[in-house]
DNA sequence: AATGAATGAGGATTCATTCAT
DNA sequence: AATGAATGAATCCTCATTCAT
């Protein structure tokens, strides 16, 4: 038998996990975990039910893994991005807050949905989430709203109060976006679209972060 | 033989329904709904499996009741109380917002999370909620952006646009609330406690609203 | 308290079970017995689920109380009516056959596939069918092809074996009335239409499918 | 270690499917199609109640099968018979009489039960039913009727009204066979033994009941 | 390395039967 | 005598997981 060039398989061991991973990611992302399929994950993948179980020990390690690979590097890019930059700090937020609402429109926009929805029953998803992006999450908020002050640019707000309302907006557009904009009538899609969503956000927010042109206050 | 040996059940058609609901709505705020039991709904409501299907069809219209009949009453209550205030606009937005920081705290508030998890499953769910509740809860808030203005409390915003942004920490607190906070170390729970979250909230906000120059402020 | 003069039920025990019969006839004919809900033969005799149980111990007890008491006055009836007739044998058999013609019309006719199709899960009825209902049938029709003999009328044939022969195509009448005629084509309907159906039989049956030699017959 | 151990199970795709089928039919057979418990279908077939699923789409998809796929065969079967013989019209009828008496004797003639008991409840079914089997059933003795009037064997009858009667005691002893003789004391059972009951048949059949006026017949 | 047939535990739903009213 | 709310065993069907190929 020499017809054998071409081996029966490709050799991909190593694209093969983050292809299952952004398959799985999109499937749970329209029907959410506990209804999704590992069927459907699969023929998503193009590779068959039993694959699945190469790579990933069981469906639970394949919805930790699509949370942890997908959220950490974005993370550790706004992490770095707000490091370097020498920016006035209202820029820098908006800045921040622009890179957040881009990638609310990719895949990973739907990961907050689908924690939120399983953390009940998976603990140790949530308390990942909770220590590992929401408390880094908030942390750089906070260090925003503390730069501002230190520089004069803000004024003085308890930061770690106040960064979750920060992020607020966004969670709202996540879920928007991911869960309830496909059912709505057009004219409720317009709120949310992009660029006129940030600038008054923007506006409402700086409006309130910045020091007064007279007078002191409270 | 005393006649005292306690009925194996009771008779009581018109309580069952409202019952059910709630014990539904417990163990849907635990477990979400693709992955609770209906097994586990009766057993909480102090029932048997079988009865639930007496007052609901099927695990999908007992969702679909628990949803309406949570929310609607509280919604119509909100509406009320806006129409008939003549307090001055931002104590009202204040005591708006207060109310629904307080029901976010109460089993009602896992609703969004329950809807926003499911809306991909239950399409005509989340139409209902778009246009029953968030539409509705949108106008209302911008009903209120609108009476500030006139009555010069606040600056101008376009009222629709601004609107989700008054909900938004809402909505995150319930999240918080109902998914996360349960898995949260210590530290973090103070952060969305009660009152203190809400001043921080209201200030945040109010400075971002109240009109510029000068003079005292509420 | 004297507005009790209308009593709250009627008092109608004599008539109950028979209505309850009728009801449950009319409902195991078009589902089958073990497709038939309960509810629905309550529903039908205009009474509720529980009073079932006052008249019949369970849902075998009733299907055998339609089977026994719909079917015995009928036979009983056939025999009678042999037992007195002096007319011709082939005049009599075609009466007899006649009258069971009109028979499978009634709801009555949808009894023999009730029994055929539960056989196997109520042995005692299968039991009770064979030897009241069928032995007593073919008995009687074996009387007849004996009668028929002896006053030579018939030519000879073995009563015993012959018995089922006459019997058949009205066995196949009630099938296909209550269950297949319903979903046949027009066109499939006239066969069995009534008094064509039984002159063709009659032919048939008389005088066989050969050629007559010659002479005359009858 | 010897590699004895012998496996779970084994694949075999190709066999499954009419093995359910086969198991099916015994079940179905037994109980009738709604009392029959899918557990016991899979059982009998030697596989697991989910691989049942694999290859039929519910309950209801492996009746269909079972009547599609063990009726038509055996009906194309005889159709090719009658096209091919030369034999004299009357003793070709009695060899297909002879050919469905047998067929009666086999699990398939337990079909007709299982249809008339179930044609309420599956129309498509029924129609498939009284199109394919008993329009082309029908037609095939018309066919011969007419082929025999036409070479002169048989006298003169409408052949789309006689043809039912051929096929009824057929008809009457597949019912016999399946529902009622597991049932019946000894001495009924002999009345439909085989080649006794098919002489018996086709004499009536041939002759009828009246006394030939004279001369040898056949 | 990959497949997909086979498994079987788990859960929604139905409905005969019971029993408080 | 009658009701119908309540029960719970029974059964269909799904799907994560395993394993023969």
């Amino acid at each position: 038998m020499a017809k054998s060039k071409k081996p029966r398989w490709q050799r991909r061991k190593e694209d093969r996990p983050a292809e299952i991973v952004a398959a799985a990611l999109d499937v749970f992302r329209a029907r959410g975990f506990a209804a999704s399929r590992l069927d459907d994950v699969a023929a998503r993948a193009g590779i068959s039910k039993g694959t699945l179980y190469l790579y990933f020990r069981n469906k639970e390690e394949l919805f930790k893994a699509v949370v942890r690979e997908t959220l950490l590097p974005n993370l550790m890019l706004a992490e770095a991005r707000l490091q370097e930059s020498t920016a006035p700090t209202p820029a820098l937020l908006l800045e921040v807050l622009g890179a957040l609402v881009a990638a609310v429109g990719t895949p990973v926009g739907a990961i907050p949905k689908l924690i939120i929805a399983e953390a009940g029953n998976f603990p140790d998803l949530a308390r990942f989430y909770v220590e590992e992006v929401i408390a880094r999450g908030m942390a750089l908020f906070a260090r925003l709203l503390i730069r501002g002050r230190e520089r004069g640019e803000f004024r003085a707000v308890d930061p770690l109060t106040a960064a979750p309302m920060l992020a607020a907006p966004i969670l709202l557009m996540s879920m928007w976006k991911h869960a309830l904009e496909p059912h709505a009538p057009p004219r409720a899609k317009a709120v949310f679209d992009g660029p006129r969503f940030l600038a008054a956000y923007g506006d409402l927010l700086l409006h309130g972060l910045l020091p007064r042109p007279s007078g002191p206050r409270e």
